[in-house]
DNA sequence: CGACTATATATCGACCGTCGAAGTATGGAA
DNA sequence: TTCCATACTTCGACGGTCGATATATAGTCG
């Protein structure tokens, strides 16, 4: 299996428009979704540390608010691409079922 | 997380057409997936195991070569359901990232 | 005023699904 | 005769998701 996990997808899809912080990206991928995918908190924070350690995200800055840390994430290049080539990857897949071609049934 | 695996939702659309046993289900899903997924037989019979209890796979038949059995799995009309369910949201998902849409830099 | 919810990050163990390998077996090609 | 394709079973390792727990503040509702 190539293609990245859903969770992978929609925090990257989440960056695309500006860069967020943790929670701002689990908001933004539930409404993103239509309500269909909720980040779990672990999921997050674990996948933005690999996604960092790729190259696909890195830390755009680091806001305190409250006397709290707040973090805020970019998508690099190499992500943008990445996503790009996943979402095309979807379209594909689905059009296997939406808009069957290669019928064998001749 | 919503959606099924990518595996899963490969395995169901390689059954759509017709009946096929596990080697075949195997082959299909590379052809149809342009040659991007290729399951692991680990992950085809456990995932028809896990199909089979929820209903969207059952056992079509089971043929007899050379002395091996050949079990050939159908599609299930909650699969075909479940299917196109998945389809419609990797299409939804792709769109997101394809045809962007609510652009925030107004 | 007290309870609850939303905002916000960190961490950890449990669990689920994928992967790859080993085992078993046959037929055809090199 | 060695190797590859076909074909199913099982199992351990690994990677990623989930939910809980901890911590902290501000706002809302009764």
């Amino acid at each position: 299996m190539i293609g990245m996990t859903e969770a992978t997808y929609f925090i990257l899809v989440a960056l695309m428009e500006e860069p967020l912080h943790g929670y701002g990206i689990i908001k933004r991928a539930r409404t993103q979704s239509l309500g269909e995918v909720d980040l779990a908190v672990g999921t997050l924070y674990s996948a933005l540390d690999r996604l960092s350690e790729a190259g696909w995200v890195r830390l755009d800055r680091e806001e305190t608010v409250n006397g709290r840390p707040r973090r805020y994430y970019r998508i690099t290049d190499d992500g943008a691409r990445a996503v790009r080539a996943q979402a095309a990857r979807l379209q594909r897949a689905a059009a296997l079922v939406l808009r069957p071609s290669g019928v064998t049934s001749a």
